[in-house]
DNA sequence: CTGAAAGCGCTTACAG
DNA sequence: CTGAAAGCGCTTACAG
């Protein structure tokens, strides 16, 4: 496709009056004369080389380059995840290949494959469907939130505490009837702790509490099945113009939103008839106050920490295999 | 780095009796004999054989990969743009990868070099510093809201029409004094053109209007410097207990966000006081209602048609050099 | 239509 | 320490 005319290693070499492989010693950091070092990087310099990732990646089996698998960018959970990835993969001079799978299994297992052909790296991932076999042992890859087959790293949020906390918030602010509403995959991972905890508290406490499910649908779209599905339910939780429960508890803040709207729109007032927390601490428009009051994820903690572990993987040194890192309490004015 | 064992070319040439070469050909559907075809997927298939995208890119000069280069994915917007990008990108059997710049020259920089490397078939970019002269012809390259040097192709949202649609909007509502609030960069964009449609409509209808401009910093950020700057300034618009304005249009939804809750916290009524309307038409954690009055971009639409105007570019084929697709008023309830 | 061979830009043993 | 050479997995003229 055309000649692009692109300063190779062989430009290089001549222009330094030494060999390729000295140049591509010294691109790797391998020791040669102080001499020939400099004169090698003057021409870098002058003639503006860049190494070619593809070529080097093709002979050392190593790319440079990480793909992230996460549902999509519409959710800003995600969004924000990837920009930290991205930020932190950017100080290493690795670079991000991003691939949204809207949890389809298909497209899941079309990168992990991708990155078993060499493509890349190394693979952090945000997967909710059951692709376990199609890993392989050799292959960095860190989950987040998602228990994959032993000896795949972890990395989550403390989502049980996270549960016990919502339920603990309720609980204390004088809710007497409250409810755990989540959506999403069922597929064994950290997220379903958010449940557990909840339940637990309140079991502890002594009080009337239930949960409720919804489908698999984990990309919320406005007028999509599953916000459907939640103002069915909630409609029905109307009884002679008294809504069953106090508080509400949701797997994320989107649902959260959702389920805020509606309940505006059935005319109840939140927080003084219905407290609502949500799970994952996100800000309106990423720069505002709170939209709701929620469990605040350290999102860019857990970028942060999933690249090292990555690295440390792709280093073939050893990491741990589930890392939980803490959460917190927030108020978005929807608790009292 | 040790031996993957991957599945090449030669592997499946060896299973289906054929050279590489016709191997090769079926990869890329040149017409070969349908019984080497037949044989040659069948082994394709059997081995679990997929193309080293690498090895293709060295010598081939194309990778089927595009970079997308925005300030980060903190802003939803620029989230859900990458977010469609993406999407369609996939369809086409290309991969992204994702360069945040946060408005730094040196990355918008680095990640124009990268492409002409031929680490990319080409870039789609929302940038904001003056890099044009690195650019290069021969490169295929998508501009979003900004005008490189002729000739670089470009997709922007009508911002004109935009701006004059906010003030008419605000005019009409019964507004007698409006101001435009902006921040982010002066570089020669589309997105400078929010003012003067807003300039025009304002002049148009003999209203009192004035412009505000805030600093470069294009990353708002919670508790940043833009937000203070911006927070003193309203500050100062507060005279006798009277804010200034009854009217506010903002650069961005963002912008927006900041704004009202600074008006709140002031003691001042949105919208019965004071109106406002973004840019952008942002939704509640996207999923919601939309989270002030805006100026709604056609997001997905304009992902699409930077991608399809990219493989143009791409195949050599002629594109406009300018497209402006159609904004529109959504109502966010801080518009009366 | 098909195969053999050269070459894309690197890295890496291997001699020297 | 350095250079020559092989080879990573493909594609692409070139003969046949």
């Amino acid at each position: 496709m055309g000649v692009r005319n692109v300063i190779t290693i062989k430009d290089v070499a001549k222009d330094a009056g030494v060999s390729v492989g000295t140049v591509s010693k010294v691109l790797n950091n391998i020791y040669v004369t102080v001499a020939n070092k400099e004169k090698v990087e003057q021409s870098i310099k002058g003639l503006g080389y860049q190494v070619n990732t593809y070529a080097r990646g093709l002979k050392a089996q190593r790319t440079n380059t990480v793909a992230i698998i996460v549902p999509d960018l519409i959710s800003p959970f995600f969004a924000l995840l990837v920009n930290y990835v991205e930020q932190a993969l950017s100080e290493m001079n690795y670079k991000l290949l991003i691939c949204n799978s809207y949890c389809k299994k298909e497209k899941e297992i079309a990168y992990i494959n991708m990155a078993k052909q060499n493509k890349v790296d190394g693979l952090i991932c945000v997967t909710y469907s059951n692709s376990d076999e199609y890993l392989r042992d050799d292959l960095p890859i860190v989950s987040i939130d998602r228990h994959f087959k032993p000896k795949v790293c972890c990395v989550a949020s403390d989502n049980y505490r996270g549960g016990k906390i919502a339920a603990e918030k309720l609980i204390e602010t004088g809710c007497k009837n409250i409810v755990f509403i989540r959506n999403g995959s069922n597929i064994n991972g950290e997220t379903l702790k958010r449940g557990k905890g909840f339940i637990d508290a309140c079991e502890k406490a002594g009080i009337d509490y239930c949960t409720k499910e919804f489908g698999e649908e984990t990309t919320l779209e406005k007028g999509g099945e599953t916000e459907h599905k939640v103002c069915c339910f909630l409609e029905q939780c109307m009884k002679n113009g008294k809504f069953l429960y106090d508080g509400i508890f949701t797997s994320s803040d989107s649902l959260g939103q959702i389920i805020i709207e509606k309940l505006k729109k059935m005319g109840l007032n939140i927080p003084m008839d219905v407290q609502i927390i949500g799970y994952d601490g996100l800000r309106a428009l990423n720069v505002g106050a709170y939209q709701l009051s929620s469990i605040k994820q350290p999102v860019k903690d857990m970028a942060v920490t999933s690249v090292n572990h990555l690295m440390k993987l792709i280093n073939k040194e050893p990491v741990d295999e589930l890392t939980i890192l803490p959460v917190s309490f927030v108020d978005g004015g929807t608790t009292r």
